[in-house]
DNA sequence: ATCCTGACCCAAG
DNA sequence: GCTTGGGCCAGGA
């Protein structure tokens, strides 16, 4: 079988049927969970929603509705701010108004990393 | 169907 | 610290 170098498309679409709106419902679920003065990051997101792997479509549900969730506590991998220009600006000062923790431009992910309670579930 | 583009991630060089 | 290439998934053209 060939694949595209785009990935697989024809799989892909396949598997677009329907199943986004309860995918997008534990995303939003995950992200209200994070708590105050915490953050986490979209691949982390995206697995404890059940979906790993899905972390580009955490972005995309945050920048389509953001403004209706705590967007600000997501961050990406190492702590680092994603958004650009006056968004970053004000993810910045919000986080640091949470009293979240910053190391030069990233977030202090050793102090400030939500772990979702993971010790609870595998141990 | 195919191509392109993202508030992404990660291993290499 | 960089940059690059590959992988990932969805939605629009």
């Amino acid at each position: 079988m060939k694949r595209s170098k785009y990935g697989d498309d024809f799989l892909n679409w396949t598997r677009r049927a329907g199943r986004g709106l309860e995918r997008e419902e534990a995303m939003r679920r995950v992200i209200h969970s994070i708590p105050f003065g915490k953050v986490s990051t979209y691949a982390h997101v995206a697995a404890a929603a059940g979906y790993p792997g899905y972390h580009r479509q955490v972005a995309q549900l945050l920048r389509r509705e953001g403004h209706t969730l705590p967007w600000q506590r997501v961050v990406g991998a190492g702590g680092e701010i994603k958004t650009k220009g006056e968004s970053e600006q004000v993810q910045r000062h919000l986080l640091k108004s949470e009293g979240v923790r910053f190391q030069g431009e990233r977030v202090d992910m050793s102090a400030c990393e939500y772990s979702f309670r993971m010790w609870e579930v595998w141990g």
